[in-house]
DNA sequence: CTTAGTGCAAAGCGTTTGCATGCGA
DNA sequence: TCGCATGCAAACGCTTTGCACTAAG
């Protein structure tokens, strides 16, 4: 079931071949520079830290390249988007069909996120019909108090009473 | 079940009431107009929209003090944002536990947004656990092709093939 | 009387846009 | 050659910030 980073980036350059090929667009260096990078990364990752890694491999690329490509991958469908708070976007990386489709839980205190695979609920949700809207993925985010918050909160709490 | 416009907005007051207490926050006239705005709200909304609507009631606000309120309001639970797109946040309130607990349809080329209400898959959502994570409420973003636009794209690819 | 809350304007910053240039097909 | 892509810098627009002032408790 799990692929080699090997095998992973190869897939994802075929894929990213066979939508060029489909679209009639141009299979540039830079596209393949950037998802190499994309792929290097194995949790969320923002626009800027892309840049930042393609100017450290010394390929040097405009950030409206990175924009742009990104966008191209998010249409491609080899990463997502999320827009966990308003500043800036998160990107990850979408291994096969079932990979994009994990829970997010996302603390409304600290603003940590974490990945969590239930695979049996992802299936319940894919498994249901929109009428006539074609659905293609879903994320689900779950917000809530993380454990070391709700540890943290709970010694503030006490220290604040003894106080009084 | 369903609660009257009257009832809605006075369990909201009655609601921020209480949490201001409890944080010794001050219950400023500004928040609780800014409340009956929103509440006047079935849909989304924007903070921008809030602003306009309040200068329209002759009831001066500054913009800042719509931002400080809305981010109130979210941590008091009465309203919650979403960050559908990088652009722009979108707000909605919520009338009871339950009614902010739906799903949404997004769709990917036309960006119009639709709610779903399904409560036997919101109810399979929220009893899962999640370890020592305290969830709070859940957002489920389910992206896809709308209807119209799936009409016009099929249109459109048949004119093309025409054309050649 | 204290200080949380408000108003205003400026700054911040991720993202988009316009246009000249370059390069894949 | 054609026009999609890229690079660069400026513009954009939502949101945040700093500071003086106001008013809730």
């Amino acid at each position: 079931m799990t692929m080699t980073d090997d095998k992973v980036i190869v897939s994802a350059r075929n894929r990213l071949t066979e939508y060029l090929d489909n679209k009639r667009l141009r299979k540039t260096p830079e596209r393949f520079a950037i998802l190499d990078v994309v792929f290097s990364h194995n949790d969320h990752f923002r626009i800027e830290t892309l840049y930042q890694e393609m100017e450290e491999r010394s390929y040097h690329v405009s950030r409206s390249t990175v924009y742009n490509t990104m966008e191209l991958f998010c249409e491609c469908g080899i990463v997502r988007k999320h827009q966990f708070n308003s500043r800036r976007s998160l990107y990850e990386k979408v291994v096969n069909s079932s990979s994009g489709n994990h829970l997010h839980l996302i603390c409304t205190e600290c603003g940590k996120i974490r990945e969590i695979k239930d695979a049996e609920l992802m299936r319940y949700i894919g498994l249901q019909r929109y009428g006539r809207f074609n659905a293609s993925y879903f994320v689900l985010y779950v917000y809530g108090i993380c454990a070391a918050c709700a540890k943290r909160d709970k010694r503030k709490n006490k220290t604040i009473k003894i106080i009084k």
